[in-house]
RNA sequence: GGUCUGAUGGCCGAGUGGCUAGGCAGAGGUCUGCAAAACCUCGUACAGCGGUUCGAAUCCGCUUCAGACCUCCA
């Protein structure tokens, strides 16, 4: 069975075909760096951090781009607002380049423990202004742009009776015409659709590039466009992103693709659906969104614990990528129980003792976990897979049926491969935040209370003597008692 | 208003024209000094109403409800 992919474009599930293999060319919209990331970029991220590692896997040679958008993400109503990253070190009275870089590092961090590997190459916004430049300067060639007030916007309308605006998303020309609100500050656009390639920076603006137009700073469609073109070339195999990005981001390259280069870049367009919060999307405008940072420490109201970042991959991995998943604490519950069951049951692996026959067929392991993510990256399916495996481990370990040396062998590398390589959980970051010190020495102190309560004073030295030994200083009080490690 | 999704057992979530995932929770059992773990067994769910069919939860129509996008959003 060959890998499919459910292609927006289509509305179908298509055989993944790529231009050039075994090189595959991927583009994923990346975060806006201007504040902590929450569950719904974990869930952008690791949906492609498994597309990667799955065609990694499958022997693709894969060029995974990234990108950070650092400047043009405008914060309000189309085109007229101010730049996300200008208006917190605005706010903040920073730089513009601290916001993006406090920011940036944060994702990276959080992304690290998510076990979502680094891109290939991630490019930023700001560091492609040339580029976006030129690329601007080519849709102005092919007609499909002009400058008012200083600014460069898109031509929808000309672009449409050429092309197809709105192919991606569904939508027609005339019927946005009709439903178009009309937004204040928009005077320099010929229509209320057209979008900004380049924006003319008012006095007071801090991010500001010199231009063919004037000082100003580029779109937010275009940086995709332009970056995506440089490293992928002008035609690429698929091209990522959540759902909400579809319009008008992804729209909008569509058309400056086809506008500089007279035909469209990306072959297959993948979108991640939402994380919801009693049946809403989460999102940071929407103020319903929990940061992962609160996630990892259990600091929301809303969270009745700390979830591991493990947890919370294995949980986004248990739906799929294309349904909505709803956010709840039972459901997170649930998936570190089953994510702490698939773990015992990778380390029973080495204690199964190999028979001189196999009762079981080690080779469909493999063979359904494949079909399952071919069938357009089918996690929960896959995940199941691995779970009727967990099944079979206990029961050779209980001496039920039995397996042979090599079989084994092959067993624990399928096992090993699937949940770590591809899936890309991480059995160390699994246990992590677990503080399992403390717990045990108020066990050991509290026995020592009831040692000394027995006046069994033997006992109550040999536990303090022990615990000094090993760096853990504890005092008595009047009371009770209080403990530090020795630093 | 327009465009588009979805409605599955206590919860989360796959899937599909007949063989009825998986996880969590629950019940009974095996094992066990007790417990835990593990193993065995159990729940027969697909919003409602029509239609197509030998057969539909799965296809079609209608109804109800929910959500997303249409302004930034993963």
């Amino acid at each position: 069975m060959a890998f499919t992919i459910y292609n927006t474009l289509s509305r179908t599930k298509e055989k993944f075909i790529p231009y050039n293999p075994p090189f595959v060319g991927v583009y994923v919209c990346g975060p806006t760096v201007y504040g902590d990331p929450h569950l719904g970029h974990a869930r952008s991220a690791i949906t492609f951090d498994v597309l990667f590692r799955y065609l990694r896997n499958q022997g693709f040679r894969v060029r995974y781009v990234r990108n950070i958008t650092d400047v043009g993400h405008l914060v309000d109503d189309a085109d007229s607002g101010e730049d996300k990253i200008a208006k917190k070190a605005r706010v903040e009275q920073l730089e513009p380049m601290e916001v993006a870089h406090y920011y940036t590092e944060r994702y990276h961090k959080y992304m690290e423990r998510l076990g979502v590997l680094s891109p290939s190459i991630e490019p930023r916004a700001s560091g492609h202004i040339i580029e976006q430049i030129e690329m601007i300067g080519k849709i102005f060639e092919a007609g499909y742009a002009y400058e008012s007030g200083g600014s460069v916007y898109f031509d929808v309308e000309a672009y449409n009776r050429a092309y197809n605006y709105g192919k991606l998303s569904g939508r027609n020309i005339d019927e946005m015409i009709a439903n178009t609100r009309t937004l204040e500050g928009q005077d320099d656009k010929r229509n209320p659709f057209d979008f900004a390639l380049w924006k003319q920076a008012s006095p007071e603006h801090i991010m500001r590039w010199p231009s063919p137009w004037g000082e100003g700073f580029p779109g937010w469609h275009l940086e995709c466009s332009a970056m995506s073109t440089k490293y992928l070339g002008e035609r690429f195999d698929i091209h990522g992103g959540g759902m909400d990005l579809m319009f008008p981001h992804h729209e909008c390259e569509i058309a400056q693709g086809v506008a500089a280069c007279g035909h469209e870049s990306a072959r297959y367009w993948m979108h991640n659906n939402m994380i919801t919060m009693d049946g809403r999307k989460m999102g940071k405008s929407l103020g319903n969104s929990i940061s992962l940072d609160e996630f990892f420490n259990g600091g929301h109201p809303l969270l009745e614990q700390a979830y591991s970042p493990m947890t919370i991959r294995f949980f986004i991995l248990q739906a799929h990528y294309r349904s909505t998943l709803d956010f709840s604490n039972a459901a997170l519950q649930a998936a570190e129980k089953g994510l702490d069951r698939l773990m015992k049951a990778v380390s029973t692996l080495p204690k199964i003792k190999p028979g001189s026959v196999s009762t079981v067929d080690v080779g469909a392991l493999k063979r359904d976990f494949d079909a399952a993510m071919d069938d357009d990256l089918n996690t929960p399916v896959a995940v199941a897979v691995l779970f009727e495996w967990v099944k079979t481990i206990n029961q050779l370990y209980d001496g039920q049926g039995s397996i042979t040396a090599s079989d084994l062998e092959e067993l624990t590398g399928s096992m090993r491969t699937m949940v770590f390589d591809v899936l890309g959980i991480d059995d160390e970051a699994a246990r992590e935040g677990r503080d399992l010190v403390s717990p045990l020495v108020e066990m050991l102190l509290s026995m020592r209370m009831e040692a000394k309560a027995a006046h069994d004073w033997a006992t109550s030295d040999k536990i303090r003597n022990r615990l000094t030994e090993i760096g853990i200083r504890v005092k008595d009080r009047k009371d009770g008692y209080d403990w530090e490690v020795d630093s």
